[in-house]
DNA sequence: GGAAACTCTGAATGATGCTTCACTTCTTCC
DNA sequence: GGAAGAAGTGAAGCATCATTCAGAGTTTCC
């Protein structure tokens, strides 16, 4: 044994992969998947173009981490809030503000998450993260239903209908960046989402 | 001048250039953008490759026009139903179930235009074509609120919102096609589009 | 210092798929 | 029938990238 990987390089070597994520999540959100080359990826984080291999099998598997890690966070989050203190009606209007106030901070990545083109491994990872977020929607819905607090109704269906409306409402301001207007965007926004849910007006 | 198309001789081009816009449309329902080659494209149409070039300067230009022209027909469509007989909230329940219930009978071709990865040039038109239906929902929207049947509210946010939950509910059944449950579907659909912009419940 | 094992480099390779073009086939008109 | 001109063909050309690999540079350990 002539060579063993020292704990230093072990790091090191993390170190250069985790740097490598977080570029190539910057370069994503910036350019979208689509511009988003290996050379391209490779030159943020300050290596060849070869080096990434060195990290990752292809391409495609750099790209599912990167989503994977930016989603994860934001289903997390969003786990966080819906499940948290307060009854069901509350905790989705504070859902549906964390939502849109993070994905309105770093439109770049919401787009990519949510609804810009890309590669069929992304794509299917990007089903994948719908579907959790529809699942947390839906629990607040059938808990608020459970208690009285929303109609009948089909819970997945206003779920999938409160992860569309968000990225549809969030997509298009992306176009035309208006600072002032997060405020308004917001209020209307939880304020549809309530009506959607059934919740009776004026609730939060 | 030795050479002056016929009649019959236009009439004929005219036709083979709408049966390979019509022969892409299906493709492109079939197997979606980025898998419709100019190839698997001209040998549905029963032409050469080559040949595409006869009618458009590039395949964008081709992807263009197949999806203005299906983009086109479906915001013609809901236009007509939101702009017909009947009450605000009457009609917008019948533009969400139009909407709806052609989505749900060309699965493929719906998937395409609202949110099958294309290339950028297609991205554009679809902006565009979300831009159309927010603008009609919108519009309805309003004269729900000036009729005094709907509660104050930002039409463009609600008509967004709108525009997003159909496609978010209708994407996923392309997955596991069910067909029995498509009434159901639609009624649920429906009463939450309805409860989306304050309408009273059970008014359609 | 030096051998072994590893990381890093970046130009070459290879695959994919749009586009072109020399050629063939068809249509028009005398 | 035949010349002129257009449409149709499909294989070659070309561009774009992901991926590989032979060699250079580093790190480890005796």
């Amino acid at each position: 044994m002539a060579y063993r990987k020292t704990p230093a390089e072990i790091r090191r070597l993390e170190a250069a992969r985790e740097r490598l994520v977080a570029c190539a999540t910057a370069v994503v959100a910036d350019v979208g998947w689509s511009q988003a080359s290996v050379t391209a990826v490779a030159d943020s984080a300050g290596i060849a173009a070869g080096s990434v291999y060195q990290h990752f099998p292809s391409k495609a598997a750099l790209a599912v981490e990167v989503f994977r890690r930016a989603a994860g966070r934001e289903v997390d989050v969003l786990g966080d809030v819906l499940s948290g203190p307060g009854d069901p009606v509350e905790r989705l209007a504070r859902g549906i503000e964390v939502f849109a106030r993070r994905a309105l901070e770093n439109r770049g990545l919401a787009y990519a998450l949510l609804a810009a083109p890309a590669e069929p491994a992304v794509g299917a990872e990007r089903l994948d993260f719908r579907r959790r977020y529809r699942a947390l929607f839906a629990e607040v819905v059938r808990e608020g239903m459970a208690a009285g607090l929303l109609p009948a109704q089909d819970g997945e269906i206003t779920a999938a209908a409160l992860t569309g409306a968000i990225g549809e409402v969030l997509v298009d301001p992306l176009g035309a960046p208006e600072e002032d207007a997060t405020g308004a965007l917001l209020a209307e926004l939880t304020a549809m989402a309530l009506r959607c849910a059934g919740a009776p007006a004026a609730s939060a």
